[in-house]
DNA sequence: CCTATCATGTAATCCGTTACATGATTAT
DNA sequence: ATAATCATGTAACGGATTACATGATAGG
């Protein structure tokens, strides 16, 4: 019952784990893999160690598999579902973090020449568009009917980042040189 | 010269001094907060010990102030402006994490009730517009023909962000009960 | 059969975060 | 003067990431 901070990572084994009733660290990865990991990865050695750390304080249990391949599955507790609600419930106002590797370069773009903002934006453009399409076909995997379901939500705003990051960046790609430096 | 991986930390703190010349711990902790910070969150501690290992893997060099208040200035070296400009140029793909912990809570909305799920967006909707106002607030303090600066890009790109957040909530909110549960 | 990939972990490192601490300015 | 906030760090902890490792399963 050790006493320990719930991070991100617990909230979603624990909301994870409850959903399913019981899973082993395999089935968490498959999960995060086709869902919020596209969003918001999760590696999946944590996925190993993070419901040992929750069984240490008794929120999750672990009930390993006698027979056959002896696997490790966790079942949440009555402890670990409060905490899970009372997280979900929580009006708490937490920020949100966008840690996009582009945009931190083009923050530092007036270190590049015109050419280099050029292929930074071409690349970026490009990329966003690769991963829109792959959120894309993701999400048509799908069955349509199912595509509003609230749980869809992280994938469905993830391809709202990924729209508007390919507008943005086209956006700098064709921008004018500033008129100063028209006449070097 | 420690070896050391780079981290993105390590990019901001190379950028920064680069872009200024030479900084301290305490320009570089202004010049996050008031631009990329309010996107993509670095701790003031780091901004302090970051340079330290940058210095031992000889990419920044310390200027101790011999008078006055002997201020550590930190100044790039050449190795470090060679190190700046490989990271910018290259045409590498990492992935953009967003990590909003509304979004995770959407992940679990099953596990809410309808009026649950109803007070999660509503919540969410107001912290969204709230940021938005404050980064707009941000981004008009700005001389307005700099608004298109590409370093505050990062500004521009979660102002993107929020709007739509404010939008996805909303419809979230507003979204009728499935038809199953109509009649329960 | 042999080779990939799946499935399942463990270990070590290290970065990121939180917490603590304190002298110097500035405002009241 | 005194309180508040600015400016400047340090220390410790622990979670996140990387790297390593290995048996099982399936495809060719």
């Amino acid at each position: 019952m050790a006493e320990l901070r719930l991070t991100p990572t617990s909230h979603l084994v624990l909301g994870l784990i409850a959903l399913a009733g019981r899973a082993t660290p395999y089935d968490l990865k498959r999960a995060v893999a086709e869902r919020v990991g596209q969003v918001w990865s999760f590696p999946h050695a944590q996925l190993y160690t993070e419901p040992v750390r929750l069984v240490s304080a008794g929120l999750l249990r672990e009930e390993r598999e006698s027979g056959g391949r002896h696997r490790r599955y966790f079942v949440i507790t009555s402890e670990g579902k409060a905490a899970l609600m009372k997280w979900l419930s929580e009006p708490r106002s937490e920020t949100v973090e966008i840690r996009d590797p582009g945009l931190l370069r083009l923050f530092f773009s007036d270190l590049l020449d015109r050419r280099g903002l050029q292929t930074l934006a071409a690349a970026q453009q490009r990329a966003h568009q690769k991963r829109l399409e792959a959120l894309e076909s993701l999400a048509r995997s799908t069955a349509p009917q199912l595509y509003r379901e609230p749980s869809l939500g992280p994938l469905r705003m993830g391809l709202l980042y990924e729209k508007a990051a390919v507008d943005f960046w086209r956006d700098i790609a064709a921008a004018k040189p500033p008129a100063k430096s028209r006449k070097h």
